[in-house]
DNA sequence: AGCACGCCGACT
DNA sequence: GTCGGCGTGCTC
């Protein structure tokens, strides 16, 4: 795997002036690649995977990729030259730039997405057209007939030497700021010139330290002492700082100094005697380069001795490992996958390679990055999407130094600079939420991560407690191994699950709101056995719509085919598609009366109804709502994990890597709206969420119990998820997708035909579904159809389905049908304004 | 994706 | 009559 870090371009020791080419990836939705040519100068500089930077159409600089060099000298145009190159050494390796490609090939997209997706925006360069005075041009004595705007613009460049547009517009207040720009630039009085800017800045703290006067001569300090002695101020910083770097000891520690806020943010000290010492000469100040992430040391232990089960399991990983690529490790809610992981990550390290470990966003808690950090300390690389750009480009150039070995992150980590990887884990690998589907590139991380490992010849280890029926039955051919752990770790039982039957407890009175008696009951029980409690709703908002009483007047969102969500705590109604939102009207706007009521319900009313009627108990809700603001997901977990807060109302966000011993009580409110959805997913769907939530509740000794309601508790998937039993399931499950021909015995594609006119909509995609089936084969394409939200962002749509066999070499054929089909829809006049969008393996 | 060139309505 | 709308088409 090293020649891959050796990108140079063979050196060699001719003295031809040979002229090259390089073949760049621009970062926009282009089919193909754009050759420039290399100033002989650049010739050394120039390497795959650099970014230089090139003039693309009339004006636009842009920063771009070098995807290949050669000495092709293309026929038919004039290739412009490369203007500069901005790396001294590749910031995309070889292994990714063949991922890309497969990326591209494979969720039919451009590598120009990829690449934009992929790039931390530090590391993309921004171009924005700017003006400054033309260089002969001197507004005090060249008298020039000005437009009162332009005057304007001028006054404001001799002040600020330049200008981009966007701030020209804002000057004057006016949206048509062009013509004036256009008559400075005919008049002579300012040029427009093209800035590239490097957005990345590493972070920079200002130090001090003794000049080096002091350090050297031997007795100089002492001297320095008598001197203050008079400014007992000053003397107090120089002795404040010789207390936290004991120069006296060992002068070598000056050379690093501290942190100049170590001295200013002492009340004790004064900031100007910390100044005049700099001006004596005592004291000088340096800034240096620190990173954005604290250095840890890990301690390269396991916190914990691996159980029997555990190393069990690993054992059983690494000998699969010696004949397959790829192992699924199946074990239950609490088995302790985790330690497992860590271990088989540190067997990597030691042989001396790279580690990817992937995580749905909403597992990838604090919880976990510190029991990481405390085995892997500063060789553990973090990336996540809260996090910051510079941040994120950070991460970027440590993977590159080979200052990070490991990496735990989230989907987008697998467009990160690997180059030597030898072990990728894919934690909750049935996790949709690995699927992006917009914008593109429309990218799945568990396939794509499956495809680096293997490019990389890595391995591949899966995990989940619910495997994706479609990884399971990649074990069952015998493609991928498969390892068990069916015990949870320390003995934990798995927790018991009961149903309660909504429609008859309603029918009985018992239902209080969205609440049975039973798990009110049963919630009372746990706090007062200060035991904690997790309830479930799958839906944020207080509730889905409302409705008038009186005429039935139903608020729907004006760009979306929803109805609108009622959010309490801001008394707004939401468009969950387009972010729509209007203020909760008073009263019915159809029809005048005071009677909208709210209809269904999210975790802002489980939230608010728990609080009434239980107010002993603290209750948090945690949901994309709440947890919007950078620090506040953290700060509801630790509050609940400090016990603060008793009950947790969540959505999906709940059923994820969360581990908290104290809770022994896991309520599902709705478990109908799970279970009815229309995808053939569904059960499969449900049976997770159920069995995730369920996981939950009870570990370490204490069983825990789970209830869920519903109105149909005779659903046979229920007796699934209460035995555990996940065999069952696959088999009910595997037989159904071979019967109807779904993944993974065919490939789908999803075709989404979008257009403002609902009847262009619904043309185009009968003539794209006509010529599909003409390319294809009849069978192959299901459509088009109206899907159940028919219109998003004021968009109609309409959805064809493409099943395809899963050999490959039809695959490849089979999408450049489709992207031909797709771009001859395009041609046609009759749809223009269309737009068309294609998902690869949809979820 | 931009941005230029190019053909039709309301204004100095 | 021009300014300016945004509709197609190209960018190495």
């Amino acid at each position: 795997m090293s020649e891959l870090l050796n990108f140079n371009y063979p050196p060699e020791p001719s003295t031809d002036r040979v002229t090259l080419f390089a073949d760049v990836i621009l970062p926009l939705p282009l089919p193909k690649l754009y050759t420039y040519r290399i100033p002989y100068e650049m010739n050394d500089e120039v390497l795959v995977g650099v970014r230089v930077i090139v003039q693309f159409g009339a004006k636009k600089v842009l920063s771009c990729i070098v995807a290949d060099i050669h000495e092709n000298a293309p026929a038919d145009y004039q290739a412009k030259y490369i203007l500069d190159v901005l790396d001294d050494k590749p910031i995309i390796t070889k292994p990714q730039l063949r991922l890309f490609k497969w990326i591209a090939d494979y969720y039919m997209c451009t590598l120009g997405e990829v690449i934009n997706a992929a790039l931390p925006s530090a590391l993309k360069l921004s171009s924005e057209s700017r003006i400054q005075l033309h260089p002969h041009y001197n507004p005090e004595e060249d008298e020039l007939i000005l437009a009162p705007q332009e005057e304007k613009i001028i006054f404001a460049l001799n002040n600020n030497q330049a200008l981009t547009f966007t701030e020209v517009g804002n000057l004057l207040q006016l949206k048509s700021y062009h013509k004036f720009i256009k008559s400075l630039i005919q008049k002579e009085a300012i040029i427009i010139y093209e800035q590239v800017s490097d957005k990345f800045s590493p972070k920079v703290v200002k130090k001090i330290r003794l000049t080096e006067h002091f350090v050297q001569e031997e007795g100089l300090l002492e001297e320095l002492f008598n001197q203050l002695t008079p400014q007992p101020k000053q003397l107090d910083v120089l002795l404040n700082y010789l207390q936290l770097v004991p120069v006296h000891q060992d002068i070598n520690l000056n050379y690093r100094g501290t942190e100049k806020s170590a001295l200013t943010n002492n009340p004790h000290l004064s900031a100007s005697s910390i100044n005049t010492l700099i001006k004596k000469g005592v004291l000088e100040q340096f800034d240096q380069i620190v990173s954005r992430f604290p250095m840890e040391h890990g301690n390269q232990q396991l916190p914990m001795a691996l159980s029997e089960h555990q190393l069990q399991a690993k054992d059983e990983i690494l000998g699969l490992f010696k004949e397959k690529d790829t192992v699924l490790l199946h074990g239950v809610t609490g088995s302790g996958k985790t330690e497992v992981y860590i271990d088989l990550i540190k067997h990597a390290l030691d042989s001396g390679g790279q580690v990817l470990y992937l995580l749905p966003e909403i597992a990838l808690t604090a919880q976990i990055v510190t029991r990481l950090m405390k085995v892997f300390g500063d060789k553990l690389g973090i990336y996540h999407s809260k996090f910051s750009d510079n941040e994120r480009a950070e991460v970027w150039q440590g993977i590159l130094s080979g200052r990070f070995q490991v990496i735990v992150g989230v989907r987008s980590s697998i467009f990160l600079p690997f180059h030597d990887l030898s072990l990728v884990i894919i934690d909750e690998e049935h996790e949709p939420s690995y699927k992006q589907y917009d914008p593109a590139p429309r990218y799945n991380a568990r396939e794509t991560g499956l495809m680096m490992a293997h490019l990389q010849g890595a391995k591949t280890l899966l995990g989940s407690a619910t495997p994706s029926i479609e990884s399971y039955y990649n074990c069952k051919t015998g493609r991928w191994g498969l390892v068990s752990m069916t015990k949870r770790f320390g003995e934990a039982k798995l927790p018991e699950i009961e149903l309660v039957d909504t429609r008859r407890e309603q029918q009985r009175k018992n239902m209080h709101s969205h609440f049975s008696a039973k798990l009110l009951t049963e919630i009372e029980e746990r706090l007062k056995r200060q035991e904690q409690v997790i309830l479930f709703q799958n839906r944020r908002g207080y509730a889905p719509f409302i409705s008038c009483d009186e005429c039935s007047w139903i608020p729907k969102c004006k760009f979306c085919a929803v109805s609108l969500s009622y959010h309490k705590y801001n008394n707004e109604l939401r468009c969950h598609y387009c972010g729509y939102h209007e203020r909760m009207p008073h009263d019915c706007p159809a029809c005048g009366a005071t009677t909208l009521k709210s209809m269904g319900f999210g975790t802002e009313k489980v939230e608010d109804e728990l609080k009434l009627m239980l107010p002993s108990a603290e209750v948090q809700r945690m949901d994309l709502d709440t947890t919007k603001k950078k620090n506040s997901y953290q700060q509801i977990i630790s509050d609940f994990e400090s016990g603060r807060t008793n009950v947790l109302v969540g959505t999906q966000m709940v059923t994820k890597g969360l581990d908290f011993e104290n809770v022994s009580l896991v309520g599902i409110l709705n478990a109908d709206t799970i279970i009815n959805f229309p995808d053939f997913r569904a059960h499969e769907r449900a049976y997770q969420l159920f069995v995730q939530v369920s996981g939950r509740a009870g570990r370490k000794g204490k069983p825990g119990s789970v209830i869920i309601q519903t109105r149909d508790p005779l659903q046979p998937i229920f007796n699934k998820v209460r035995s555990n039993d996940y065999s069952t399931l696959y088999e009910h499950e595997i037989e159904e997708r071979m019967r109807f021909g779904y993944p993974p015995f065919t490939r789908m594609i999803r075709i989404t035909v979008k257009h403002a006119d609902d009847k262009a909509a619904e043309n185009a995609a009968i003539v794209l579904t006509k010529d599909l089936s003409d390319r294809l084969g009849k069978q192959q394409v299901l459509g088009p159809e109206v899907p159940y939200i028919f219109k998003i962002r004021n968009l109609f749509l309409q959805e064809i389905h493409i099943k395809l066999p899963r050999d490959s070499t039809n695959l490849k054929a089979a999408k450049s049908q489709i992207a031909q089909a797709i771009f001859n829809l395009k041609l046609l006049a009759d749809f223009k304004g269309i737009r068309v969008v294609a998902d690869v393996d949809p979820v």
